[in-house]
DNA sequence: GTAGATGATTTTGT
DNA sequence: ACAAAATCATCTAC
């Protein structure tokens, strides 16, 4: 972090105006979610109030340092005053707002943590998927339900049309995989529904397919997929959903269709 | 307020 | 490194 850089070390004092500040850039909202862009803007935000606060504390120990050289100047007129001693008295001062400088920068790292904090937290506070992008990985998750494990440029091009990350899209499977086998039952329902869907997509590109080339017979659709793991083959007689998604591609064990209707 | 759904994280196994 | 399973934390509908 940029601002944490300087900071020397723990600085005991108490509440500055620096502090007050700092905290203002961060505080501000009651919002709990902080989105990117946000954090983001926060911290430039932050670091501009840095910045005019150094700056100003620079001006006021300017300002302050030729007053006291006047009071001492007016001063050496009653009584005698040493160079030393004005030396002296423009260390304290200078000592005095360097002080305040080093709490400036405390407040200030201390106002980015608490942002990142509550970036990280914020991050961690979970969003549902938007319903376009339940739809598409459903989709993807049924019509691959017999080897139900996207390769790395499956679920990049998945996370890219649900503008998910590729992690998500890693969790959801995982996700998925482990609540469909633990309930086939509870998710029959939605399984007809996409086996429903992407027959439909089927039959569209079936069609699109003829008008193409009405000379070709249609081919047999590949025999020979593999099945990876046996928790997801579909030959047992329980899985209705697989009755019925036979129904709709002519008898093969499962769809290979993808969401945009054409063939795997 | 609660139950169930759901996304994320952690633990464990390979 | 990746996946399963368990668990946590939040969201959503009631």
């Amino acid at each position: 972090m940029l601002l944490a850089e300087g900071v020397a070390g723990p600085e005991k004092g108490g509440g500055s105006a620096a502090a007050a500040a700092a905290a203002a850039a961060s505080g501000g909202a009651a919002d709990n979610s902080i989105e990117h862009s946000d954090y983001r803007a926060k911290l430039t935000q932050i670091r501009q109030i840095y910045h005019t606060e150094l700056e100003k504390y620079e001006q006021a120990c300017n300002e302050f340092t030729t007053h006291v050289m006047n009071l001492l100047r007016e001063q050496s007129r009653t009584r005698p005053i040493s160079p030393k001693e004005i030396e002296r008295m423009v260390g304290i001062i200078h000592r005095k707002f360097s002080s305040i400088q080093m709490q400036l920068k405390q407040s200030t790292c201390e106002a980015v943590m608490i942002l990142r904090s509550r970036f990280l937290d914020a991050r961690r506070k979970r969003r549902n998927f938007s319903k376009q992008a339940t739809e598409i990985l459903n989709e993807y998750f049924y019509s691959h339900l017999s080897n139900p494990y996207p390769s790395e440029e499956a679920k990049e091009e998945l996370a890219k049309k649900c503008s998910i990350t590729v992690s998500q899209v890693s969790n959801w499977f995982g996700n998925k995989r482990i609540r469909y086998k633990k309930n086939i039952g509870k998710f029959q329902e939605e399984a007809n529904l996409y086996a429903a869907k992407t027959a439909v997509n089927a039959a569209h590109a079936a069609a699109a397919a003829v008008q193409n080339s009405q000379a070709n017979s249609p081919t047999t659709p590949n025999s020979g997929f593999q099945m990876k793991d046996e928790e997801f083959q579909l030959d047992s007689a329980e899985s209705k959903n697989t009755l019925l998604s036979n129904m709709f591609t002519g008898g093969y064990p499962a769809p290979c269709y993808q969401s945009d209707g054409r063939i795997q």
